[in-house]
RNA sequence: GCGCUUGUAGCUCAGCCGGAUAGAGCAUCUGCCUUCUAAGCAGAGGGUCAGGGGUUCGAGUCCCUUCAGGCGCGCCA
């Protein structure tokens, strides 16, 4: 919340008990314990500023009708030297309240002084939170889903930060395991079916079939030449995947960067294998009795934590799982001293959830702290079909397509329209499609309309200056008041979205201020013979910009000066 | 089959801890530029909140159930 839209639910709180209280000592409501009631902003703006449901909860401890109740607690209402102005009662019995006219002036005001730092709060405390998301496989290039995953936990870290956490951004690069060795099988066959010809070759089913496995094999060639053709297999495979498994880490790094990604760290499975890590975490569960072997595998006994059923962690052929390295890699996480580390996945690994939170708890942490955002795999449309994505057909849409086709603001801002978990299509043709469709211009122009104000008053030799609230107890009029009210609710959006994970809550309230903007914008001429209006309305101006900007870079999506 | 998840206007989606007449955007139709950017605003039409039960002062919201879509149930990741 604003620090006043909190201030002012905790006054109104205590003005309402303080009511209650007032009436009880009357003899006109019983002293009965007052039930937990709520303060709330009315979807309905006519029902007022802030409405309680007091009267309606403690109806039946009071054992009288709602509306007599409200009618009882509102008499004994005493509003004075609060934001308040006016206490009603109204439909079942809920209490309505307007705020005074030094609220709206108090809210732009405090916008005004707190400048780019308005929006933030200290709600998380300064508790560590990792956000991990992406960590696409790196034996290929990165789809539609790595892009949806990678606004939305990007712009999910950045509310956090907004909302007071001390955040970690990582990505976790699967360089080591089975999709490796299968990344290896599948260049060396492209790799030897150069020299041998297609058919003398044969590729297996279960490679990846994409070109830029093609592409990595031909690309060797030029360089190696025929050298490994003849060479250990092992050794071939090896050459090859030390060639190609950098150029893809380096293309992500290229991708994400170009998408407005920046993480601390790139943190290698690798590492987990070669420092230890791994084998003291599989160790760990030996001890704690929570293995088995069975027909030459060692199993974790999961279906005890959470788990449908038990899990294999070390295959008969001595690989570990890449459930194994997984455990081990929260382990590190958590060792790093991270209050809550978040897990951004595609929402086909839900089944990995509760195996994962419970594997926490059986080695001795706490599962509550891991929390997985899912995300649903994006559906590609091109004309009303469905254009496949399987890495397999070699015919995926990759991010770096779709950022060549797509402005990277329009893709932030698409990409955190909607919640995680809800099933999405992307149609290419509209997303490509320049015009105001697109929301991302509906708000980016509402900000660029603020600065074109400003500009031509400058150009007339008139700037904002110095405001007082005196100045700004002018801003009555409905639209204004309006603009104002969710301007003040910013705060407290951000910190609500920082707990449902939620930062499409961010998008949503860009495009209900640009909404509101130009709503007064058509109502209210800030470019008016009244000096002082006038000077109030730049100042909401500016208060509306801020808050838009502050927003945009939150989201990391351009606030332009002008369109 | 078991588990998770989704179902709200023609389309895409909001709807917070149960609250007042269920809201936006797009699309359709009608108005508004000699005044700060019409990439805008104002207005209209459009609903069995998937169906059926239940809980209570009150259910789109909570519980049960049926139906429909998506996903998962590998010594894959």
């Amino acid at each position: 919340m604003s620090k006043l839209v909190a201030l002012a639910e905790n006054q109104l709180r205590e003005v309402i008990l303080s009511a209650i209280g007032l009436a009880v000592s009357a003899g006109e409501l019983p002293a009965e314990p007052i039930p937990a009631f709520s303060i709330e902003i009315p979807a309905d703006r006519s029902h007022g500023d802030l409405s309680s449901n007091a009267a309606l909860v403690s109806a039946k401890a009071f054992r009288l009708p709602p509306r007599k109740i409200a009618e009882i607690i509102k008499n004994h209402i005493v509003l004075d030297g609060t934001f308040f102005e006016s206490a009603d009662v109204a439909g079942p019995g809920f209490l309505n309240f307007t705020m005074s006219q030094a609220f709206y002036a108090g809210v732009v005001k405090d916008i005004l002084e707190l400048g780019d730092k308005y929006g933030r709060s200290d709600y998380g405390n300064g508790k560590k939170v990792m956000v991990e998301f992406v960590s696409a496989n790196p034996t290929g290039p990165m789809h539609m889903g790595n892009a949806r995953g990678g606004a939305l936990g990007d712009c999910l870290a950045s509310v956090l930060e907004a909302a007071g956490y001390d955040v970690w951004r990582e990505f976790y690069v699967n360089d080591a395991g089975n999709q490796i060795e299968k990344f290896g099988i599948s260049l060396e066959a492209r790799y030897l079916q150069l020299f041998k010809g297609e058919d003398a070759v044969e590729f297996p089913e279960d490679a990846y079939h994409g070109e830029d496995i093609i592409e990595h094999a031909r690309n060797f060639a030029a360089i190696y030449g025929d050298k490994y053709v003849d060479a250990d297999p092992e050794t071939r495979r090896q050459a090859l995947i030390d060639y190609a498994l950098p150029l893809n880490i380096e293309k992500m790094h290229r991708d994400l960067e170009k998408y407005r990604i920046k993480y601390d760290c790139w943190f290698r499975e690798s590492t987990l294998h070669q420092n230890g890590e791994l084998a003291e975490t599989i160790q760990l569960l030996k001890d704690r009795g929570l293995t088995y072997e069975k027909d030459g595998a060692l199993w974790y006994r999961a279906s005890e934590y959470g788990g449908e059923k038990d899990e294999v962690l070390v295959r008969a052929n001595g690989n570990p799982t890449y459930f194994a390295a997984d455990i081990a890699y929260h382990r590190n996480k958590f060792a790093r001293g991270f209050d809550l580390c978040i897990d951004v996945w595609g929402a086909d690994h839900h089944g990995h959830v509760a195996r994962m939170k419970g594997a926490m708890d059986a080695i001795g942490l706490d599962g509550d702290k891991l929390k997985v955002v899912l995300i649903q795999l994006v559906r590609l449309m091109r004309g009303g079909e469905v254009v496949r994505m399987s890495k397999r057909t070699g015919k995926a849409i990759q991010l770096a397509d779709l950022l060549e086709e797509i402005p990277v603001d329009a893709a932030r801002f698409f990409f955190n329209q909607r919640e995680a978990n809800t099933q999405m299509d992307f149609d290419l043709e509209l997303a490509v499609e320049k015009s105001s469709q697109n929301p991302v211009y509906y708000v980016q122009y509402a900000h660029a309309r603020i600065c074109s104000i400003f500009r031509n008053l400058q150009a007339e030799g008139i700037t904002l200056g110095e405001v007082t609230e005196d100045d700004l107890l002018v801003l009555a009029q409905h639209e204004e008041k309006e603009l104002i009210r969710h301007l003040a609710g910013y705060t407290g959006e951000i910190v609500e979205a920082a707990i449902t994970f939620e930062p499409a809550r961010i998008t949503r309230y860009c495009l209900d201020l640009a909404s509101l903007f130009h709503k007064f914008y058509n109502a209210c001429r800030v470019k008016c013979e009244d000096e002082k209006l006038m000077k109030a309305r730049l100042a909401l101006c500016e208060a509306a910009r801020v808050t838009l900007k502050n927003a945009l870079s939150m989201l990391k999506i351009e606030a332009p000066d002008s369109m």
